[in-house]
DNA sequence: CGCGAATTTGATCGACATCAAGTACCGTGG
DNA sequence: CCACGGTACTTGATGTCGATCAAATTCGCG
């Protein structure tokens, strides 16, 4: 698994400015300077860590997106979650990768070993705090993700897609998508094809603008989040 | 919410046989005599705490099962989970419940103050991890639903609840499920009737044995968990 | 035993999937 | 800088699985 691109190596943590809708994740390893933290890099498609794996590392977007998800033995795909910058990956409570993470683009990341992340929690309660905390965001996640999944229509996906995604990565009001539509349409429990026509319909009524199907502006954001509740 | 039925109060841990399924999650309480646990009783379709309430207590069912849901504002339901005999349930990280939780049939709960598990917490690393551990094992679990819900067919969905119910609750061989169909459809993403015509299809093929609509035995576990994966 | 709710079963519908082109976009090399 | 090729995206036509509508029938409980 670690025989990929240029790596390099920092000791110092990570203080770059996170994308506005990042949670605060960074923080996580100052003032821990036992907790060595490596930079590494991975191309377009190429497996982060696959299910699983041991869970040896834990793994923080620094520029770049990732794709985490779960297959079915015909190759039917559920992606779970995408992690954007800022975003903290691959925290596992037992000792397997229990979904396949891929860079979506040309990806850096920052990884800490699990067994110093889990030393660091037995003496500082804070830390052990933070880990449950942020097992406990993903799992918040995962419930909505569950409500759409189950029960909302086409629409309300994309509308729902859009509005995390515009609050998660849109800078001057301009959301830079990194992902396929088949991303998406995985994400969404979905198609393509009903991802591409969805869009194309509130770009047709307004709601939102593209320019590229990467560059969406949305026009009508309180439209879209009535449609979504 | 707290003006419901009878209310019997114990101090000491819980020491009851979980079902078979049931994760090991009695003796988190053993060993820490400042947490005071209440046993409390709900009849059936009663509401235990609701979304959005503040996150006050955690809950263990002592005898009987819990839906926990997401509603949309039409009234479409996702059930995130069926809580069974020894499950703990409403554990948050945050201040708020996110989802509401209802008693299926009669039901006992035990219940602590969350500031009490905190501050147990605080004091002793192992229940921190195990807090973590627990809220991780419902991350798992809303992970596993999420391809269910996304991606696979109805089949493979009643198909992957028979093999859960009957890891969970099965006795003697023999499922005695507590919830509705419409329950059910509302965990699986389908309706009532599609629940309903695949449990038939399922018993006309001999792949399980109906003794009333509650009441199921698997003939034939491996053929269910082929067509599930 | 009888009532109301739960379940089953049937007929039909519709949202989204699938199949199939055509078009736009982007990176690469000439 | 532009031509080219491949991938991503869009759009159209048709199909299908599960939803919806509508009765029976059964079950569980008072």
């Amino acid at each position: 698994m670690l025989n990929q691109s240029h790596a390099a190596v920092s000791i110092r943590p990570y203080w770059g400015q996170p994308l506005p809708g990042a949670s605060d994740q960074s923080g996580l390893l100052a003032g821990h300077p036992e907790l060595v933290a490596t930079e590494f890099s991975y191309g377009r498609d190429e497996c982060i860590f696959g299910e699983g794996e041991p869970s040896e590392y834990v793994y923080q977007v620094v520029s770049g997106a990732v794709r985490s998800y779960r297959l079915l033995s015909d190759g039917r795909r559920q992606i779970g979650a995408f992690h954007l910058a800022g975003d903290v990956f691959g925290l596992e409570s037992g000792p397997m990768h229990r979904l396949t993470a891929e860079a979506i683009v040309a990806t850096t990341v920052r990884m800490v070993k699990r067994r110093s992340l889990e030393a660091a929690a037995k003496s500082d309660v804070n830390v052990a705090c933070k880990l449950w905390a942020m097992t406990a965001g993903e799992l918040r996640h995962a419930e909505d993700h569950m409500l759409l999944l189950g029960r909302k229509t086409a629409a309300q996906r994309v509308a729902t897609f859009l509005l995390e995604m515009d609050r998660r990565l849109a800078v001057t009001g301009q959301i830079a998508l990194p992902m396929t539509r088949c991303d998406i349409a995985d994400y969404l429990g979905l198609t393509l094809e009903t991802v591409s026509r969805t869009v194309s319909q509130f770009n047709d009524e307004g709601v939102l603008a593209l320019s590229g199907a990467r560059q969406i502006r949305l026009r009508d954001r309180n439209r879209l989040a009535e449609m979504d509740s």
